[in-house]
DNA sequence: CTGTTAGCGCGTTCAG
DNA sequence: CTGAACGCGCTAACAG
């Protein structure tokens, strides 16, 4: 193991002055400079980070915690775009970062948790999946002796930030886009298969979709889905009838909605939310809200770079898109 | 912060008798023991993995390689199983895990791909999807510096050692059962949709299907589908047509298989390998290898402990089932 | 501008 | 059985 004791006597220089070329400190000769990047580069040295975590009075670790709620399998597509995205900016950004699982930590008690944390030397964290129930979390943000960045949570003070998209919009204009290609039908009997109750994405969902239903007066009847794909399809057995079209607060209901439609022998427009490749397979192809998973994540992790330097927590909305999703699209 | 320090403090004993209590050292009275446990748990002191790792002469960190090869998303529930799996055994087995995506490290040479590890302090090395042409990872294999455990890789050495199922047992048996299954129709002119050319999973299986023509006596057309669901589409539009059946060694392919077919308004008996959620949305119920990546990949971590620990390396074969997968075993 | 020194929190001798 | 002392690799004052 190469230490910077090594690269310091190779360079000729005194450790501290590796230490401050590493770090980018100014006050340091060109010379200095190019003779220790040189001995870094013959000795192929890699600066230990655990030590760095260790002695730095402001270690700069991040942990992604990753709040998987739902049982099915389907949309792991998502949180492989967090965990890939953030991950990748963190070593862009040079910051050591781990992964969390909430399963991990569930039966925690705040303090454990906080413990827990500090015993990883860690100091960012980025959360995603936060819901009003996740009592511990809300804590650890509210104490803000962490510096955390909340996916999908209108969650923010000075020690945190929240990353989404306007959910409120793109529900709309989703929707929007969906009645008006069906202009020569009748459109305006809707049934919205909202997510989970008290849910921070679901509930914006919900108030646009409330919104173009004011604005394009019309008749909306509003089921709970709880994003499930079964609770879709029993919902819309029930329901679809007498609607004419079916708006979903995710992909993974959407399916459910159009497997449905399909087994019932009727058919309805349905739109869905997320943008998940499995949306390709759903056998019709279906408008819904792309969303750049690993973008947000990887916004999340620099948000959190930002806090850690000091700066204040804010709210940072994202941008999304609305796409026709078809199996050609996905298939590659 | 708490350290071991103030539990000392808190307890009255000195700081090096924390740590063998924590450490579970012999030669501690049972009187000082429980009254160094009471403290931790009063003060709610959990040790500083990253000091243990930075003073311990033997850190435990281990590094999760994930290459991710393929471009589609549609199996990302296979790295999330891994990812997950992996993470939880190691929180249990209190190791310090950290993910890797090959992506970060695939243009670094050899030397600096051991500094980069050596620099995190890892000397555990978990990896995932592993190929022939995997240069810099075999060198780094070879040199025997870190710990490895190869997932679906028959490599094994002093300290290296690997985990997989017996893909050639696999593909045999599914196979088999698929055939036997479709007794009464004609189906011995078999299409099998191999992986990777070189690849150690795919020879694994074709040997195996290999093995079950010459049993079953059939007679048997391979092409090279890469596991990719666009080259399976191609193949069966091609080659489909004068075939009984449609063996494929991956979900991915079986379903582009079963779609393509459904297309060209044929019925041919398809069969896959993984046991993804996905094979649940192919339309039609079909068989494979359902393979618990959780599992192997928690196997795997546990290997990494025991090599750790002075262990030899060696090879680990885990069962499989043979599932027939529908959409009523997916959908909750 | 550069070198010296004191810790960060912990594990590990080695005396007591 | 316990405790003082040292060092892991690094950063951050402080001296020079």
């Amino acid at each position: 193991m190469v230490s910077i004791k090594d690269v310091a006597k190779h360079a000729g220089v005194a450790i501290s002055t590796v230490s401050k070329v590493l770090n980018n400190y100014p006050n340091i000769r060109l010379e200095t400079r190019t003779k220790v990047n040189q001995a870094v580069k013959e000795l192929n040295y890699v600066p230990n980070s655990v030590a760095a975590a260790l002695s730095s009075k402001q270690p700069c670790r991040i942990a992604l915690l990753i709040n998987i709620k739902y049982k099915t399998q389907a949309i792991d597509e998502i949180y492989m775009q967090y965990i890939s995205g953030g991950i990748s900016r963190a070593t862009e950004l040079n910051l050591d970062i781990i992964t969390v699982f909430f399963s991990m930590i569930e039966n925690k008690s705040i303090d454990e948790l906080d413990a827990y944390f500090m015993s990883q030397s860690i100091t960012g964290i980025v959360i995603y999946g936060i819901s009003k129930e996740d009592n511990t979390l809300h804590q650890l943000i509210n104490r803000e002796r962490f510096k955390v960045v909340v996916i999908d949570a209108p969650i923010f003070n000075t020690n945190t930030s929240s990353v989404w998209i306007d959910n409120h919009k793109a529900q709309y204009e989703v929707a929007k886009k969906t009645i008006l290609e069906n202009i020569g039908h009748a459109s305006d009997r809707v049934l919205y298969l909202s997510g989970k109750k008290n849910g921070y994405v679901s509930e914006a969902r919900l108030t646009g979709m409330e919104k173009l239903a004011a604005d394009l007066n019309l008749e909306m009847l509003v089921r709970c889905g709880e994003f499930s794909e079964l609770k879709a399809r029993n919902l819309t057995m029930r329901f679809a009838k007498n609607k004419d079209i079916i708006v979903c607060a995710s992909d993974l209901m959407a399916i459910g909605a159009m497997r449905t439609l399909t087994e019932m022998n009727i058919f309805r427009p349905v739109c869905g939310f997320d943008g998940i490749s499995l949306m390709g397979y759903a056998g019709k192809q279906m408008n819904t809200v792309k969303q750049d998973f690993a973008r947000i994540s990887a916004e999340a992790v620099t948000e959190a770079a930002r806090l850690l330097n000091g700066g204040e927590g804010r709210n940072i909305v994202l941008d999304f898109q609305i796409v026709r999703l078809k199996y050609e699209d996905i298939i590659c």
